[in-house]
DNA sequence: TGTACATCAGTGAACGCGCGTTCACTGATGTAC
DNA sequence: TGTACATCAGTGAACGCGCGTTCACTGATGTAC
């Protein structure tokens, strides 16, 4: 809440190459935004403002980006970037079962604990007003959900399944994540309890779904398949 | 796109009396907002815009509306007054099984269908910059989730569920609505197609949710180990 | 190592623009008698 | 029914403000020799 780390507050540091320095002013107005991001939404915030949390004169924004929308897509890229790597990361190893998908989700959702500004910032523009962010964030929820999709397709219990069903299933998970993804952002941070309630509930829920689907008719006949969820 | 009705447009209709002609520009202002809505977020869209949009002079809008958040308000009323009206009679009637859940989330979804200004508005804003719009749409959302809840503990197969995990069940079915609302709103009103598939998507994940129900076990244990399928 | 020049991140003044809000007003509609 | 007055939805001018963007600039850092 408002620590407002600007770039200079005048102790010039030199140490540092002009290179480093540049990425420093960047990286200033990439925090800035996020900050003021928790209170508004981007299309309401300011060149002007962000350059002045950042601490430096407005006119420097433009040896950094051409406009705000070039930050928006950064954030957004910065936001999805590490998550991807830990989950592609994650499903390399072993085998996928139940237990894979309730990892996977586990991981996400400590993410995005960690990264409760980027994603505070994904949640509100995933339908927001800039039609460049909505596109860019739909495609980042969209692989993931396709990537979802063909891990599912490797649960040996869903080996019968057709595309079209697993990306339904695919769908349905990814609407949970999405849900709990807000959830833990209505919570403060400081807020463990919350936090581990909020998990829970994800985990139950997922557990809700993938109990059903040893029921589901694979081929559209009535041969209920073995196997539910085995942990 | 973009037929703009205005209020005035010069035909002053000696038939209506003051009040109705104050309500036709009320209604002109909300309209130009919804429109307006289409294109940018609400916290972007400026009174002048609105009564520009209406064809109305910028200082007319306060006979009206105190601000544009109070405008904001009235449209998140609008779009769930009636929508609360037909689920209310929708579940007064007869018995409540899964037959009543399909036929909630069906009238949900033509309900979006066939007011898809005022809900591209609400998904927009339900985590838009605003934050009494936040709250607003966020306490009608529970309110429906909170609804579905009870009417789940009505269903003959649920009776011996514990309240804690009807309410984690109406949570996914909400959170599967939302998804479909979005899904909605993506394809333009005209494609019927489209609007047919996503239907049937939601029908078949509805489905894949409640198909699992039989199995979860009632006094709930803490591990994550459970049974396979029953025939 | 020292000098002369090039680069370029950040500065500060200036611009025209759309904004929300104020104010006194107009003139049609409504009401009292 | 006709007259005199009150109401009030909508008007139009004016205001001060923050905005994005332009421009010429400064001075520390980097490079060539």
């Amino acid at each position: 809440m408002g620590h407002t780390a600007r770039v200079n507050d005048r102790t010039p540091d030199p140490a540092a190459s002009r290179q480093e320095r540049k990425q420093r002013t960047r990286r200033a107005l990439l925090d800035a935004a996020l900050e003021l991001l928790e209170e508004q939404g981007f299309s309401s915030i300011s060149l002007r403002q962000v350059t002045r949390t950042a601490g430096v004169v407005p006119t420097a924004f433009y040896r950094h980006f051409a406009d705000m929308e070039e930050l928006g897509l950064a954030l957004i890229d910065e936001s999805f970037r590490t998550l991807r790597a830990m989950l592609r990361e994650a499903r390399t190893g072993g085998s996928m079962d139940g237990r894979a998908i309730h990892n996977s989700v586990e991981i996400l959702v400590g993410y995005v604990h960690e990264h409760r500004n980027h994603f505070r910032f994904i949640v509100r523009e995933r339908f927001g007003g800039v039609a460049s962010l909505r596109q860019a964030i739909g495609g980042e929820i969209r692989m993931f959900g396709s990537d979802l999709a063909s891990d599912l397709a490797r649960v040996p219990a869903l080996d019968r399944w057709r595309g079209e069903d697993l990306r339904l299933l695919a769908g349905l998970i990814v609407s949970l994540m999405v849900q709990t993804t807000e959830e833990i952002l209505e919570a403060p941070p400081s807020d463990l309890a919350g936090y581990e309630e909020t998990m829970s509930r994800a985990r139950r829920q997922l557990r809700m779904i993938t109990l059903g689907l040893g029921e589901w008719r694979v081929a559209g006949r009535a041969d209920a398949t073995t196997a539910g969820s085995r942990g």
